[in-house]
DNA sequence: CGTCATGTTGAGCGTCATCAACAGGAGTGG
DNA sequence: CCACTCCTGTTGATGACGCTCAACATGACG
């Protein structure tokens, strides 16, 4: 549960013995393999899911049967948080790789969330930032071309990543591991695998990115960033706040 | 200041005081012409604005001049309230039409949902419903082609809409006052506005909408909601909620 | 009456989707 | 160990969807 505990941490400043607290309310942990629901559409959830391990992704699947992916979340996240107040789902919430969750019951999560304020903070601080990456996934696929789409989705990933110490940086390389299928940003991107196919090998040739099975690796994040037209701003709730007088009391 | 107040019960049961409470906390208000930034990209609010009437929407702009518009919003909504946990704005929100807002400080905010946690709780779902809407538009710019993509969003705005009572309905036909020019729907499509022109006169055509320049009507939402695949449910979070017992203790 | 914003239409072109085929690696079972 | 299949990546050919540029129509407004 750590990455879970320390991750809630980074946004917003929960008592110390909510560790205990939180890892006594786990009611049971499952593995998944890749490409599988943690949560359909529809279901009614009567436990929180808490990511572990691994990559997985909020998706809606259309009668014409295109998959829009549209949100990546990596270890530490509660994705479906949301059935806490809205009893169906609405979207499914699917592994990208092999994943490990952790459950709560909705009953206990509630209850410690009454009683420690800051921890019902936390969540919404998280739903705040997942919006506004929402936001910029829109822009994205509203408003970019192929290849600076694709860019943009990279320099997201390494900054995620980074934040929470799951890339290396180099000066201003960065390299993580990749464990998506072309497939898988096509769905995320809202285009053909053949056209990603070819974007990034168009970004390959232009020296932005580097990716084979396992591995990403951005030679310049910056470079890539101007090419992209990414901009962190977005990204800003997740880094720890600095607390304002205000803020605080 | 009632249009913010009615839609905050409509998601959560508030204490009958709260009206007093929040009026009381109104420092000031102010009139927008159509097209205007109520708060723009980089700003670093110290009041939370309420949206007393008109249409709004967020929106980015990129470098190579593209507008994207994420989100629309009706009155009652408070757009920027993310500004009491993320200091600076990561987007524009501005004007569709002449618009009249409210200001609250943040730290009289802060203060009354320390002592209201039901007002932050509707804070949150409210924050939940928006990430929501947030997806089906990705979904909508990442995987339906033009048509269905304006007649997706028309009927989400028909649904929102009839939900507060600005839209009438008789039968299956839904009308409802339209201040969005041709190049707004473009910038909130991710289309030219040409191509936006030519899909609305082909739903014309095929009677799914009628549209001038002040008025929208969908003879038969059903066969809209079906051509554009609608589905409601992600607008479910909009709906009062019915309390389980379980949700209300 | 001129100006401006909005809507409309035509022509040409580029991006990207679709369909199809094939290559390589990983895993499986005989 | 090899044959087989499946998944993923790659490439080519073709055409559709949607963009751009341009011109013009219309109504609101001063």
């Amino acid at each position: 549960m750590n990455v879970f505990i320390d991750r809630l941490r980074m946004i917003a400043d929960l008592p110390s013995d909510i560790d205990r607290e939180l890892e006594g309310i786990v009611s049971s942990t499952k593995t998944f393999a890749a490409n599988q629901d943690i949560v359909s559409h529809g279901d009614r959830p009567s436990h929180v899911a808490v990511l572990l391990e691994g990559w997985i992704c909020r998706n809606k699947i259309l009668a014409n049967g295109k998959r829009q992916v549209t949100a990546l979340h990596f270890a530490g996240v509660t994705p479906d948080l949301q059935s806490l107040f809205v009893p169906a789902m609405d979207h499914n919430i699917s592994t990208l790789t092999s994943a490990r969750v952790a459950y709560i019951p909705h009953t206990s999560l509630r209850e410690l969330m009454g009683s420690v304020p800051e921890l019902a903070h936390a969540f919404w601080q998280e739903t705040v930032l997942e919006a506004a990456i929402a936001r910029e996934w829109e822009v994205n696929l509203g408003a970019r071309p192929a290849e600076q789409r694709i860019a943009h989705l990279f320099c997201e990933i390494a900054t995620r990543l980074e934040r929470f110490g799951w890339a290396e940086r180099n000066g201003s390389t960065v390299s993580f591991a990749w464990p998506l299928t072309q497939s898988h940003l096509a769905d995320a991107t809202g285009m053909s695998v053949v056209h990603v196919n070819r974007s990034i090998q168009a970004l390959r040739g232009d020296g932005l990115i580097e990716l084979t099975r396992e591995k990403a690796t951005i030679p310049d994040m910056d470079e890539l960033g101007r090419f992209a037209g990414f901009n962190a701003d977005y990204l800003l709730a997740e880094r720890p706040r600095q607390q304002s007088a205000e803020g605080r009391q």
